[in-house]
DNA sequence: CCCTAGTGGAACATCCGTGCTCCATTTCAG
DNA sequence: CTGAAATGGAGCACGGATGTTCCACTAGGG
């Protein structure tokens, strides 16, 4: 390989089996928190050496996840357009984006260790946006000035972790749950 | 030892010695949730030794850390009376009598494991308690009919979570927590 | 006071996940 | 078609947790 080739965006294959060992080592880790390396690659239809090849060590596939995670909660926040519109209908376009990553919310609650590391430690921009969200509703009183920012992002976070344990334990459609996460979500920031 | 020791009561030094084992090692899997045996015994001013005594496999250790919380469960249902008030007073009754069992809560949230088994498989008579009561405000129009039994339970619980993870990476006293919570839920559930 | 239940510690075999190496095979781009 | 890239599988060493046994010790109840 040429000079500087840590810098070279990888192969078309090397995305394509690093995204499927990710995505497997999630879908492996819901099932059972303490899923071997074995079991992901078996889930990734892939062997165990080429995950090794990928990350070296455990620990950097779990980190790997934890910063896939961020990136996937950064960019769902930015199509949010928290700016725009009253602060409870930016709430709800979040909560709808959110959603979608369901099964990571569960599998960060399971796994503690996944949202540790640098990248976890100082608030990122979501984190700052989402703030700001919520003043902007304690100003604008469209938001309980009782319900403190950082309170309303934690329920936020376990509403969604709720709402796919519902689906998951009630056999319930998922549109149903993120109705009962929406309308929970709305009345409780209701001033 | 006499006929039938099984089905006797324990001297008194072997049921501290068991208390201890289960307290040490809900504290040290809250801390870590794959702690040791070693670690368990370390939180417990114990050999390791005796937690094999009373405890011959790890999953006989967690199978009773579960089996005590759905005790504790079942007694502070108990100490709630819910048939007593309206509907939102008993719930929030309740919350209050679950409220101190918060770190139980996160540890079960973390290691979905400890709630398998035959015990948890069916409804107990708490859970059978909570959904009564939800009906009961259903049927008096003090709980929002578009809340479902199963989804305010499995809210209650969350929140519990909530709020003492809000506790730990924010260093907020105890009972600000618990108010928070009691207002989200009072809000969620209110027609 | 005594003795017995209860305990602590050391030592041991075992199992399992991990990290690594080597080599044969497949795949894909030029 | 050809060679480099990518993969899969077998094998191996290592570490750490587990479960078990044995023995010495201590504290507390009769």
């Amino acid at each position: 390989m040429g000079v500087g080739e840590s810098a070279v965006a990888e192969t078309g294959a090397r995305l394509r089996t690093r995204r499927a060992i990710l995505d497997a080592a999630v879908t492996a880790l819901i099932r059972n928190s303490s899923a071997t390396l074995a079991d992901i690659a078996v889930e990734a239809n892939v062997g165990r050496t080429t995950v090794h090849r990928y990350f070296p060590e455990r620990s950097d596939l779990l980190g790997a996840i934890g910063t896939d995670f961020l990136d996937k909660i950064e960019q769902a926040t930015t199509r949010a357009r928290l700016e725009e519109g009253s602060a409870p209908e930016a709430l709800r376009r979040l909560c709808q984006e959110y959603f979608e990553f369901g099964d990571l919310f569960t599998l960060t609650f399971a796994m503690p260790e996944l949202a540790t590391g640098p990248e976890w430690e100082q608030d990122t921009d979501a984190d700052r946006a989402v703030v700001a969200l919520i003043e902007r509703g304690h100003a604008q009183g469209t938001v309980d000035a009782g319900m403190a920012p950082a309170w309303v992002q934690q329920v936020l976070w376990s509403l969604l972790f709720t709402a796919w344990a519902y689906v998951r334990e009630n056999s319930v459609p998922k549109h149903e749950a993120l109705n009962l996460c929406l309308r929970s979500l709305a009345k409780m920031v209701s001033p």
